[in-house]
DNA sequence: CTTGATCCTGTAGTCACTACAGGATGCATG
DNA sequence: CATGCATCCTGTAGTGACTACAGGATCAAG
């Protein structure tokens, strides 16, 4: 087990970066092949170490991907933010038209939510002679 | 345009199954390589034509993925609803699973916009001195 | 006979990861 | 000092559900 301490110095493995981000090993690397993380110093052999900064962007991303913003937005939203942090205008556009896009599945999940629960009620007891589900879902002889 | 009609015989070009469906050609193509749907008989120059049956083979994956079935469940119900479409309690079982999960994305979807909204409310006038949506993705510094 | 629409196969790209294979280090213990 | 295990490295391929070509064949109308 070995202990998870070696924080003498600020600087941490991708390991520790992972546990203390819950941030995906391979997800982190992928990030930096993808260059949404700058590629980090290493040790003499090889192994990558991170800084306060990069711990930061990365929980800036992951908190950014719960949102359920693309990595592309991501992008955007880390140069807008990113050393002049001046176009609070610009945030508010790419974050209200992910708000909107976010109404939208909202509203067509909760339509699908009221069908399929109808649906699914219909048929509880299991001993339905037709399977309402299946008609359902196979509706398309009234307009045929 | 060339007139869509051709219904002499029951039988549909892939355009114009893709048409009458609203699945896209190549989707098509696809849901026969992966086996969704079964491969059509051919003309003599190797071109496909499609029955009644696959037409409403097609419309039923089209109406399941609406209601974001995956194509692994829809194959369960085509299967269950097959040769013998007895089992409605095998349904009812796929069926509300799926709902438990349309549920739980309705719930995370519902909290996101939450506070989606209300950040992006934040900053409405595009004047404020520091970026609240930011500042929200930033977030992290107060258990730092 | 030419033109343009439609069709064919096969491959590769998308998004955001995830999962290996196959090997190199780091480090604590015997 | 050797062993052994955890962790790390690179690189590639797989996932789901498509979508987008390239490069060619066929069809039907004018």
């Amino acid at each position: 087990m070995r202990a998870i301490t070696s924080s003498r110095a600020e600087n941490l493995s991708i390991g520790e970066l992972s546990k203390y981000s819950g941030v995906n090993i391979e997800t982190i690397r992928y990030y930096e092949r993808i260059k949404m993380l700058p590629a980090p110093p290493r040790t003499a052999s090889g192994r990558r170490l991170y800084g306060p900064a990069e711990k930061r962007t990365l929980a800036f991303i992951r908190r950014s991907r719960d949102l359920g913003f693309t990595l592309e937005e991501i992008r955007a939203l880390l140069d807008l933010g990113g050393p002049e942090r001046a176009s609070c205008a610009d945030v508010h556009k790419i974050a209200s038209a992910h708000l909107a896009k976010v109404r939208s599945k909202l509203s067509d999940l909760a339509k699908l939510e009221a069908i399929l629960a109808e649906t699914v009620a219909r048929c509880t007891d299991g001993a339905a002679p037709d399977c309402p589900v299946l008609d359902i879902l196979d509706a398309g002889r009234q307009g045929d």
